[in-house]
DNA sequence: TACATTTTTAATCATTTGATTAATTCTCTT
DNA sequence: AAGAGAATTAATCAAATGATTAAAAATGTA
């Protein structure tokens, strides 16, 4: 009876105040959130906002790079892990985002958004080319996408699949009249497909080239 | 020799605010744009913007409208078509999007974002259970799914195919180091397999589903 | 031309918003 | 308990920003 219910309060008030404005940032972007809506949400009064992170813009910097961080965070050792298939790779990213933005649905746009605003900052941030191009698992893709096509959009194909319908979440639930519930069934569904989804669209025929790779399992 | 090079002074001073509007609006969202902005692109006086519209609000919703109606334009008619054939409707709206796209590249981030914001709103103004669930398109969508997937399923990875490439186009060209002329071929390449991809998605089996449809082309 | 209406401009207002300051309270060490 | 440093608060500042106003210029009309 004595045990803490919810954690609003024991945390320090730095850490009341990045989770705010983590939450607020994601929800209505940069320009849109105001230090006084963050310190409201964080319960503290505005002027510690300052007096911790000197400005808006540094809060910022700071809340986005550990974004950027966790959203390829645990990704690169299995992309380069040398054991693994392809489609477990697959199988092991779509799961990875999957949970990652049932669990936090702004995620996609705003990252999408802020790529959009400063593209190379958050290249950078997220070191996209030791992540991705530099590992086994884009060697491997390039070595199962057929001739005529390039591996990026194989790579392409996949990350649609696994982002989209989170960044279209809210039109989803309203066009289809689909109840949050059912929204996290359906993204369930997907990730049992999305491997053979993504399976299937290496292995059509590109029209025009005669000898296409089958993907070697 | 006298002929008009460009059209930036012929058009009315209306239309003049409302096109560099739509620019930054898309550009930068309704928060980070500023009115002054607005009219410094336009080369009109602030004062003006606040003569023809009113405020700020009321020329979004006004430019908003008109993006959201010029978003599900066309498609209409095309998704009520009876006579032709799912793959023929997937063609029609992948080119119809990705030329859209390649003409107005902050289109789809800045449409989901907008829809995240606003939900509702953005689901009336574009009309979508008229435009999509009742249609022709949809049916035959329904038809194609095999059994143990939602046919909104199937609806998302086309648009996701369609759509995300775009809305990551910035994360791709830095990312992969493609430069604009390569995307371009890039999503032109996309666009004769898109409706491969989507056939062959449409007709992978779904584990522990013994009788799963044969897309009848 | 003379007049009325519409369009444009410069100046200004009022509010919002990020940031600072100076005083107060809290916490910990000795 | 006393004092020092850290944390917190209320009040305020300065700049940015959406909007308005009153006068001037342009345009159309009789």
């Amino acid at each position: 009876m004595a045990k803490k219910i919810k954690t609003p309060d024991d945390l320090s008030t730095e850490d009341k105040i990045k989770e705010a404005a983590r939450t607020i940032f994601m929800q209505k972007g940069y320009s849109a959130t105001r230090t006084r809506d963050i310190a409201e949400a964080a319960d503290i009064n505005l002027a510690l906002l300052n007096y911790y992170f000197r400005s808006k813009e540094k809060l910022f910097d700071i809340i986005m790079l550990e974004i950027m961080q966790q959203f390829v965070a645990g990704l690169k050792e299995s992309f380069q892990d040398e054991k693994t298939s392809l489609l477990e790779k697959v199988q092991t990213v779509a799961e990875k985002y999957t949970t990652l933005f049932m669990k936090i649905p702004d995620l996609p746009l705003f990252v999408l958004g802020e790529i959009q605003a400063r593209p190379e900052e958050m290249a950078q941030k997220m070191n996209l080319k030791e992540v991705v191009l530099n590992t086994s698992f884009f060697r491997q893709i390039q070595e199962a996408t057929p001739e005529g096509i390039h591996p990026i959009n194989c790579l392409l194909n996949l990350l649609s699949l696994i982002v989209f319908p989170f960044a279209a979440s809210p039109l989803i639930k309203i066009a289809g009249q689909i109840p949050p519930e059912a929204f996290q069934i359906l993204m369930q569904q997907r990730l049992q497909m999305i491997p053979l989804w993504f399976d299937a669209m290496i292995n059509t025929k590109v029209p025009g080239h005669e000898s296409n790779h089958q993907n070697k399992r």
